[in-house]
DNA sequence: CCTACCGATCGGTAGG
DNA sequence: CCTACCGATCGGTAGG
């Protein structure tokens, strides 16, 4: 099919070991993640894979990078396509509800899991998770300070304060999500995004597509 | 010192076992808890330490066991103790917040992210978890239907939503104690809590005692 | 509660 | 990308 570059089966090789590296890792763990596990998942030697990253930390760092690919495509390229203001704060949360229901990863956020791994090992793993954790929220910040902007979130909110409980709704949402393995779950969520937002129908946001509705901002 | 009864020094072995256990596993998981390193960390033999078990799987489940007592003595009772009302609501989450600030695990709250870690790995451990958890929320829920039926929280309200929104404030107070390993990211927590419960002075709960105030309520 | 051991798997290496 | 191997550690057992 593809033109011969310089080495286009390594790399499909290495993207195939990623995806499947992250969606393991999603039930292992990081930590629980052995080399000869995910090879015998994908019908290679272990050592055909592990020469592909040179050692397990190497591994655990491009799965992390690689499980930020597909949060940025899924839940932040679809809330920055969002138009400001409260309809960004709500796709953000509904783009991190779809994520969760189309069952992406076997265990659910990626990141939310592996916050709670690493926490307490410090070294260069953990340290890409928190990175990435916190330019997440970072934004998430940036959204609700513009939405304050534009006088859609109320002058005496505190945008800390509204950033933090924005991330407990995705955080409860996941944990809901994961207790109870029911789409369902997520309703309740969606709920509390909207009263908190002070949004009155269900479908604000024209942006993250894929739903329906248009019910009464258009 | 004790006065000998049937075996008192196996099962203070034991509850040292469980101890350093809970600990451990909320650093390495409840999978990457080792009988050989949990052994050498109390120097003892990994077979003397085994025979208190048998299985793996039993060491997990008196851990998450054990995981339960320390958290219905930090976290529920507190809550139990404090009246019935919004009150009860600040209280249970304030003792969260001591609970995390005591640094009684190294990896934070051990239920969080046994949720987390157990989500996708069906099985007895699992099952035992999940209704810890469960039982938890079942919990905050009462609390949150006493203080409606006492007119302290706004009839329109729905307590599925309210519930969902103080476990989502616990569960981001503890990924962002986690991430920030700082005392004060929790003061932020607070606020959010004593916001949205419409609380306006800082100590509204007589009932947590430990930290000071009685400032404008009593 | 111990020493001594089992087969399996771990991360990693040699050499191709 | 492979086979074949390394020492260390895994959960678990025998026997005391």
């Amino acid at each position: 099919m593809a033109v011969r570059t310089k080495r286009p089966a390594g790399e499909r090789t290495r993207a195939a070991i990623l995806h499947e590296a992250v969606s393991l890792a999603t039930v292992e763990g990081l930590e629980g993640l052995s080399i000869g596990t995910l090879a015998s998942a994908l019908d290679m030697s272990k050592s055909g894979l592990y020469a592909h990253f040179g050692s397990k930390e190497a591994l655990q760092l491009a799965t992390v990078d690689e499980a930020g690919r597909v949060f940025e495509a899924e839940v932040i390229d679809p809330a920055l396509a969002a138009p400001p203001g409260v309809d960004q704060l709500v796709a953000v949360c509904e783009a991190f509800f779809e994520h969760l229901e189309r069952r992406r990863f076997p265990g659910g956020c990626f990141f939310a899991g592996a916050v709670l791994e690493m926490g307490a090992r410090p070294g260069p793993v953990n340290e890409r998770i928190v990175a990435f954790q916190s330019s997440f929220i970072a934004l998430v910040r940036q959204f609700v300070a513009r939405a304050q902007e534009l006088g859609e979130v109320a002058e005496d909110e505190d945008p800390d304060q509204l950033t933090f409980e924005l991330n407990g709704i995705i955080l409860a949402a996941n944990m809901t999500f994961i207790l109870h393995q029911d789409p369902r779950s997520l309703d309740l969520a969606r709920q509390v995004v909207r009263r908190r937002l002070g949004v009155t129908e269900a479908g604000a946001s024209g942006a993250d597509v894929g739903r329906e509705v248009f019910a009464g901002q258009g």
